[in-house]
DNA sequence: AATGAAGTCCACCGGTTTGGTAGGGTATTG
DNA sequence: CAATACCCTACCAAACCGGTGGACTTCATT
């Protein structure tokens, strides 16, 4: 299950995309709209900041904006960014892979399975991006 | 993730599967056979008891063993029953399902892609059985 | 009926994560 | 230089996770 975190991020990133090309959206703004508290929103943002999806500016007039066009993110990376991993098991994960302890056998049973559940759920949210979030 | 008690559980059902038709299982025995801390497995078993996948024999030459063939319990079942909802969001659970009091809004923008997500994943769990666990 | 092997049940526990709050520091800009 | 707004640290309660302890039932066997 994604965390409330990752729906707040994705609710943020919505407004984000709707205002996307009109300046620096301020924390308090996006908060008010979208009713998310104020400072859990602040370590949000400043964390896909960190993780390249967002921008910010300081002082007057600043604020939070995307950093690329909404198509260029992926779903699938803002839920590693504020989730970690999406797969099922750490050991058929890609991007937070560890090696599988308990599968000492060279075949581990639910691995095949996991790798499917995997690919079959990263087709979808590596071809969905923050743009798909607005299309209605 | 699936949590280590999913993966145990798993572990022990493996084990379950090879003696299949061969009597009662002991506790101990999958806890040695598979390195699972003994109490925490007895919850487990018990908890796959509950939900009809085991069965129990009290007394001498009691234990656990599959109530059903393996080949008649879905993968989809066991992480139900021990981790809760497969599905990314609670209002796009089928088993799980809860109103999203987030998206008050008409249409949620992630509802969609999870269900789709959803859809996939369920599709590989719900045609995988416990008999695939020793398929090698 | 007594024994003892086995599952059942329930409470508890320490550590981590989650969701959230508070308050101040620091950098930028008008 | 002061207002604005980002950045950082610390803290907190509640829930969850992985695991343990101990008492109690049930049942086959003798």
């Amino acid at each position: 299950m994604l965390s409330k975190k990752a729906q707040y991020a994705f609710r943020a990133l919505t407004h984000l995309v709707e205002k996307y090309d009109q300046g620096p959206v301020l924390i308090s703004d996006i908060s008010k709209k979208k009713k998310i508290p104020l400072k859990f929103l602040e370590n949000i943002l400043l964390e896909l900041k960190k993780a390249g999806v967002l921008e910010s500016k300081k002082g007057k007039g600043g604020g939070y904006y995307l950093k690329n066009h909404p198509s260029k993110t992926h779903m699938a990376n803002i839920i590693r960014v504020v989730d970690g991993p999406i797969a099922m098991l750490p050991c058929v994960s890609l991007y937070f892979y560890e090696r599988c302890k308990n599968c000492n056998e060279q075949y581990c049973a639910l691995h095949d399975t996991m790798i499917a559940v995997r690919d079959a759920t990263l087709n979808i949210l590596e071809h969905r991006t923050l743009q798909d979030l607005t299309n209605h």
